[in-house]
DNA sequence: ACCTTGACCTTGG
DNA sequence: CCCAAGGCCAAGG
């Protein structure tokens, strides 16, 4: 992975406001049409290596769900944040919740 | 070059 | 809603 598209990802996850979220998927999609290459897996790589200084939490997969390793704190930080989950608390109310950079 | 491995996505049953 | 299958892109052995 590039140092480029890594830069792009974390620059995007870092401008996610709180309590709003964006999927691996929306995050390839913005970051393809600025430099053409890359989709979700290699968004969740680039999280899972060097997403330690962003708000990786408010990055979750196309059903709403936060990345498995660390689901439990993820729910914690988006309920403190006001970010709306389903009635089992389990997932992120997309509908609600979603961003876009274009917001 | 071939196969395996992911913090993924979509579709069909 | 859950599961399986197939597709996907890039890195590493």
């Amino acid at each position: 992975m590039s140092e480029e598209y890594a830069e792009a990802v974390l620059d995007v996850v870092d401008a996610i406001p709180p309590g709003r979220v964006m999927t691996y998927g929306g995050i390839a999609e913005v970051i393809f049409d600025r430099l053409g290459r890359g989709g979700p897996r290699q968004v969740g790589t680039v999280l899972s290596r060097m997403g330690g200084e962003v708000p990786w939490w408010r990055v979750v997969n196309a059903s709403g769900r936060p990345p498995v390793p660390h689901a439990r704190v993820a729910l914690e930080r988006l309920t403190a944040e006001g970010c709306p989950l389903t009635p089992d608390g389990q997932r992120v109310s997309l509908a609600r919740a979603a961003w876009s950079p274009a917001d």
